[in-house]
DNA sequence: GGGTAAGATATTGTATACAAACTTTACGTC
DNA sequence: GACGTAAAGTTTGTATACAATATCTTACCC
């Protein structure tokens, strides 16, 4: 996709992620159009793409409104990611060779670096914590896995989980991502799908003991 | 999404199926615009729809191909299938209510009567089919997971697969659906999970047995 | 006063024209 | 003859105008 159209799928998504289009919000083409400075035509791509990625929903008659997730959502999500992603680590697991795994544990260190700070830097240690998981998933080499998975991305969720992770389950995270990285040169593909699993369960975990009126602060 | 895009979806989808637009074949927005009848712009729709569903792929610049299922995608597409399938029938298995299992038993009893005629009817078979298997996925009632598996559509793989079935193959769906079916009323999750991941699996094994070469025909 | 129908307005769907990007071809140079 | 480059042709991307459809407003009837 071009400039125009991957701009307003940018856009549209920030203004969702950011809270300035609160859940509810019907999302008008025309008004995209004006903020994006571009036409309807590729707003109307991205509204698409972040309708598969069920950002956006659409009422009966293809209104498009930012989608509401409520806690059910969330929690099918996990699972379905957690499935996904325990699947992703088990391919991974027998296909890995020294380069991926350089690669692994530099992402790990990013994470470390980023939770040791006095005060700890979230903002790199999502985009450690990113690196890490699309290794993986890259690694398992499967175009369906990765586009379905792609549907399911979950970055506000992450984010909202990260914020509220004290220090100590920030380190946690690192040390779940160690014990990956153990597996996978270990070539065990069963090691890799059980601790991915839970790892992908603790976050959800951590995420539903989020008071709701803290996570509400995030959009302020 | 409307009339024209709908019909262009359909269309096109239909092109790739029968095998008119083998894969490989460059799928070209004003050629498929002139053949559907509509303009650019529906087609253009559709062919982000297809592409999503994997029926589709792009080249680096975009163009428009149809997708070539290796036997490795098949094989990653089962086990992705087979995961959340079983996922929708452990979760289906604590929601089903009589209607549902009654809709569930009807669909089955019209899979056996297609399988006990004289000459097994394919056509009726596969109808039941996929009623059987999306009253299941209903229940279930995730919409993440429904989008989820609504992109993951196998119908050519299943058709393919049930065209070289054996009457004794067609009757071990059947009795496998009657085993899903009692794993339901006893509302037992593990039960129903296991039996799916065991149905989609041999599904997969009756795939893999058909030769290429009988494959082949199937598209004459 | 409430409900309903008709008109007005707002929003999405489709067609078409033009712009940008990529591919191919033909030509010139080494 | 091979390689590079530029120009022509093909294909996709974007903008805009118009059509269809849904929603809202208002006026009228009961």
């Amino acid at each position: 996709m071009s400039r125009a159209s991957n701009h307003a799928y940018a856009e549209i998504r920030s203004l969702i992620l950011s809270g300035d289009a609160p859940p509810g919000t019907q999302l008008k083409e025309e008004q995209l159009a004006d903020i994006c400075g571009v036409s309807r035509t590729p707003v109307r791509d991205a509204l698409r793409r972040l309708e598969t990625e069920l950002y956006v929903v659409r009422s009966e008659s293809q209104r498009a409104f930012v989608a509401d997730w409520s806690h059910e959502d969330v929690d099918e999500m996990f699972a379905l990611r957690g499935m996904l992603e325990a699947h992703a680590a088990a391919r991974a697991a027998t296909r890995f060779d020294r380069t991926g795994l350089d690669a692994l544990i530099a992402a790990n260190a990013m994470i470390e670096a980023a939770v040791l700070r006095e005060r700890p830097d979230i903002g790199a240690f999502l985009d450690g914590n990113r690196s890490f998981h699309r290794i993986i998933v890259e690694t398992a080499a499967s175009p369906r896995l990765t586009a379905t998975l792609a549907t399911l991305v979950e970055q506000p969720v992450v984010r909202r989980t990260a914020m509220h992770y004290g220090r100590e389950q920030l380190a946690q995270s690192a040390r779940e991502h160690r014990e990956l990285i153990q597996a996978f040169e270990a070539g065990d593909a069963s090691w890799a799908q059980a601790v991915m699993t839970a790892h992908i369960r603790r976050a959800f975990h951590a995420f539903s003991s989020v008071r709701p009126q803290d996570a509400d602060n995030d959009a302020k």
